[in-house]
DNA sequence: TCACATTTGTCCGTATGTATC
DNA sequence: AGATACATACGGACAAATGTG
C-alpha cells in the first residue's frame, strides 16, 4: 500500500537554485503582486535579497526571460521588465517544434484552414464594434503600404490574429498566434512581393464585409481562399 | 520614403553571447549534425571551443534546455543530452499563458471541442491500423487500472494525443498536446476520481468502435460526450 | 566499502560595454 | 564629456552529485 502523504507534499527545495529564484518570481506574477510594467531589482540586489550568487540570479532570469515573463535591458535605467504577454514565446517554441519536424506548408495550410475555419464560425457570433474598428484600421494601414509599393507582411498576419481575438476565446488567439508566428517564418523569405500583399489586402477586405453583412459561408469561402492564395505563393 | 534595405538584411551578430551559443547548437540540432540521444561536450569543453567564459555557456545551455532540446544531468557520466522531442516545453508555456490570462474551463472545453472534432475529421480519414492497435492498447490500460481501483488519469489524457497523432497531421499533434497540458493541470485536484476514469475509458471504448464503423457523426458525438463528461467534473 | 575522476551547481572578484543623465 | 548604474562576460574556486575501479 503507498503511503498517500507521499503524493500530498511536495518536495519544497528544487534541485537546483536558480529553478527556485525562477519559480519564486513566477509566483509573485501569477499572483499579481508584480504586475506588467514593474521593474525586478538589479541582478547584485536579487542576489542580496535571495542570499544566492549572481550568477544564479542570471540563470533564473534566463528562464523567465525565455518564458517571456520580462524582458532584460541594458544601461543605467535597464533591468529586467515585467512583460504582459507570453504569446510570442510560445510562438518561437511553436516555430521550433515545426522546424525540427520538418513541417511543409501542405500541412501547415490543412491545419490553418481548419483551425481558422472554426475560430472565425466564433468570430463572426461574438464580433464587437472595436473589433470591427480594428480591422478596418489594419486593412487601411496594408492598403496605404502596398500604394506606397511597400509589402505589407505584418499587417496582413495581424489581421489573422484580430481575427481570432474577436472571437472572444482566449484558447483560440493562444493557438492563431502560435500557428501565424510560422507563417511568418514560411514568409520570411518573400517580402517583396508588392502584388502578393495587395491581394490579401483586398480579401481581407472582403471577408470585414462579409462578416458586416452577416454572410457567414461567403466570410468562410474568403478566408480559405486567402489561406489557399499564401499556399501558391510558397 | 523607407530604405528597403533597411528590411532585408538583419543583424548578424545578435547582442548577447550566450544566444549565439544557443543558436549554434541549435543550428546544428536543426541541421542533424546533433541527434537525439548525443552527448554536448562538457560545458568547460564548450567554453574552450567557443572561446567564451563558462558561464556564458551555462546561460546558452539553460536557453536549450528550457526550449526542449537538452536535459542537463549532474555526475561523472552527466551532461547535456539532445532530446527527441520540444512538445512538453511548448504544453508548459501553454500552460503558462493559460495561468496568466485566468482561463475558464468553459472557454478550454469550447475551444477544444471545436479544436478536437476537426482533428477527428481528419484522423477518421487517416487512421491506419497501428493506430488503432495503439488506440485499443490504450483503453485496455485505462480498464485494467480502473478495475484494480486506480484512476486513468494519464492514459484518457494521453487517448487524445493518439486521435490526433493518427490524423497524421503534426500541427495537429502539436496543438492537441499544448492544449491537454491544460486539461491535466485543470485534473490534478481530481486525481482520485476512479469511477470518472471509468465512464471515460467506456466512452473511448464506444468512440474507437465509431471510428472502425466508419460511424463518423457517431464518433463525433461520442467525443463532445466525453469532453461535456469533463466540464462537469470540474 | 572506499577513494577517485568527471561534470554540473554555485559563489566571488573583476573587467567591460552600454544606455541615461 | 563625464559620471553613474546596470547587464554582460571572464576566470578561479569549491561544493555536490554520480558513476567507476
Amino acid at each position: 500500500m503507498i503511503d498517500q502523504t507521499e503524493l500530498i507534499f511536495n518536495p519544497i527545495k528544487s534541485r537546483r537554485t536558480f529553478e527556485e529564484v525562477s519559480n519564486e518570481i513566477k509566483r509573485l506574477i501569477f499572483q499579481g503582486i508584480l504586475k506588467p510594467g514593474d521593474r525586478l531589482p538589479s541582478e547584485s540586489e536579487l542576489a542580496r535579497r535571495f542570499s544566492v550568487g549572481r550568477q544564479t540570479i542570471r540563470e533564473g532570469l534566463r528562464l523567465l526571460e525565455l518564458s517571456g515573463f520580462i524582458t532584460v535591458q541594458k544601461g543605467s535605467t535597464g533591468g529586467s521588465l515585467i512583460r504582459d504577454t507570453i504569446l510570442n514565446r510560445i510562438s518561437g517554441l511553436f516555430l521550433d517544434a515545426i522546424q525540427m519536424k520538418n513541417i511543409s506548408v501542405d500541412e501547415l495550410t490543412l491545419a490553418r484552414v481548419e483551425i481558422e475555419r472554426v475560430v472565425l464560425n466564433h468570430t463572426i457570433k461574438n464580433i464587437e464594434d472595436l473589433d470591427l474598428k480594428n480591422l478596418q484600421e489594419n486593412i487601411l494601414q496594408a492598403k496605404k503600404m502596398v500604394e506606397n509599393h511597400i509589402p505589407a507582411f505584418d499587417q496582413n498576419i495581424q489581421f489573422h490574429k484580430l481575427l481570432a481575438k474577436a472571437s472572444k476565446n482566449p484558447v483560440f488567439v493562444i493557438v492563431v498566434e502560435a500557428i501565424m508566428a510560422v507563417v511568418a517564418h514560411f514568409l520570411s523569405g518573400y517580402e517583396k512581393d508588392v502584388e502578393g500583399s495587395r491581394k490579401v489586402a483586398l480579401l481581407h477586405q472582403d471577408i470585414v464585409n462579409a462578416i458586416i453583412e452577416g454572410n457567414r459561408d461567403e466570410a468562410i469561402r474568403l478566408l480559405e481562399e486567402d489561406l489557399q492564395q499564401l499556399k501558391r505563393v510558397l
